[in-house]
DNA sequence: ACGCTAGGTGTACGGTGTACGCCTGTCAAG
DNA sequence: CTTGACAGGCGTACACCGTACACCTAGCGT
């Protein structure tokens, strides 16, 4: 049975389902040349490179963004958009560190980009303060914020001994009050819960309301810079 | 003459000075032990492995980073901070790849947020409003903001024939008719100046302000989540 | 029947991190 | 003194990575 020849599209689907599966580490040009069937350098037809691959993945990714009813306000189709968008990205766990590693913009990033620009222009908003919110929102435009502690820890790892944990718990709290307090009224005071506790939705929409607010009220009273 | 022992300051320093010369990617196991003259397994006496490497270089960075005056209020003293932060990653081109890199939050790293959320703390805020304010944050408080745009364009690279470079440029603005405005605008209407035209300091700074002031406002009023 | 070409193959090169064993100079205890 | 542990540098080796280059072959338009 001749196997159906390869594609692009082929070559990119498999390579967003290796990393669905196995993680973004698990794509390298052998292993996703392996569950293809195929030798290494066959992918090379179809793929320029690794880089241009890891591109493809993320324009697949993008594809997967959906656009705001056009009903909409501004701030709330830029919400929706931005809300979309992080959906996408949960849903494919690598697609995070794929993004922050891209820096080509290709056509679907600059497509994507266009569209949430296009929104702000159309609620009104100066090109010149469009621009500014651009860059205040950043990475949030592609639906996530920056981790601020650490990933949470691999649940399968043997926890320490009871002893040892107790003596770094506290020498943590000597250390780095500041940093405990607020990481266990995060977790409503579960010290146990502190890596990975954090609500990162809230954490999200948190900030962007913040920015979104903010530029509102920039907007509303004619903000101008320089 | 016997050159004087490795230690692991030696080593990081070798590190930060061979990446601060040559670019990150010349910080190999190999190349620097290399500039060490000494062979690659050396170095393993002194680092567990690379990404301690990496950790060790990020907390010489942190280590650069100035505390503010203390007779400042909260909002500037965190502008200060940060921006002493900033600061030092600037002087290190590649530390801002490397800290987006790196999920460790070695003492260094949480000793520095400590002193963040305490200025934010002193200032009277929550600790609700704080955990959420250093989300917000994200890694601005490391003293920079993700990249909206392509790095700029490696100068020495030969420009494309003129012929094309117009063809293309009527092509992006028929596609990207709002990210074209609002890159235009930042540079003033040079269009060739696009890619590397944006005044990331003013970015970074109008995005600090945005959200310092919102949460001046959050707090003004009393806010708390739920 | 011919030759072109798209697409899969095989081999090879230079790079990476790092496991493991060895060897040697220093230094403290017997 | 001698001895033995040990810190620290050395050498080899392995598995993996991306990819350059030459080759082969099936299918197709002329």
């Amino acid at each position: 049975m001749a196997r159906e020849p390869l594609s692009r599209e082929r070559v990119l689907r498999a390579a967003v389902e290796l990393a669905d599966g196995s993680g973004l580490d698990a794509v390298s040009m052998r292993g996703l040349a392996q569950v293809l069937g195929v030798v290494p350098m066959a992918l090379y037809k179809h793929v320029a490179n690794k880089d241009e691959l890891l591109d493809g993945m993320v324009d697949a990714v993008i594809g997967e963004f959906e656009a705001p009813d056009p009903a909409l306000d501004w701030p709330d189709a830029v919400r929706a958009r931005l809300l979309s968008a992080r959906r996408a990205v949960l849903r494919h766990a690598w697609a995070r560190r794929a993004i922050e590693s891209r820096t080509r913009r290709t056509p679907a990033v600059l497509g994507y980009m266009d569209a949430v620009v296009g929104t702000f222009r159309r609620g009104g908003l100066s090109v010149d303060l469009t621009h500014h919110v651009m860059h205040a929102l950043g990475n949030r435009i592609w639906g996530f914020s920056p981790e601020l502690f650490d990933a949470p820890a691999d649940p399968s790892a043997p926890p320490p001994p009871a002893e040892q944990q107790r003596a770094t718990a506290e020498e943590f709290a000597r250390r780095f009050p500041h940093v405990l307090e607020i990481a266990t009224a995060a977790t409503g005071g579960d010290l146990s819960a502190v890596g990975g506790g954090c609500d990162e939705q809230f954490e999200f929409e948190f900030a962007l309301d913040l920015l979104l607010d903010g530029v509102a009220r920039l907007h509303g009273r004619g903000w101008r810079s320089a």
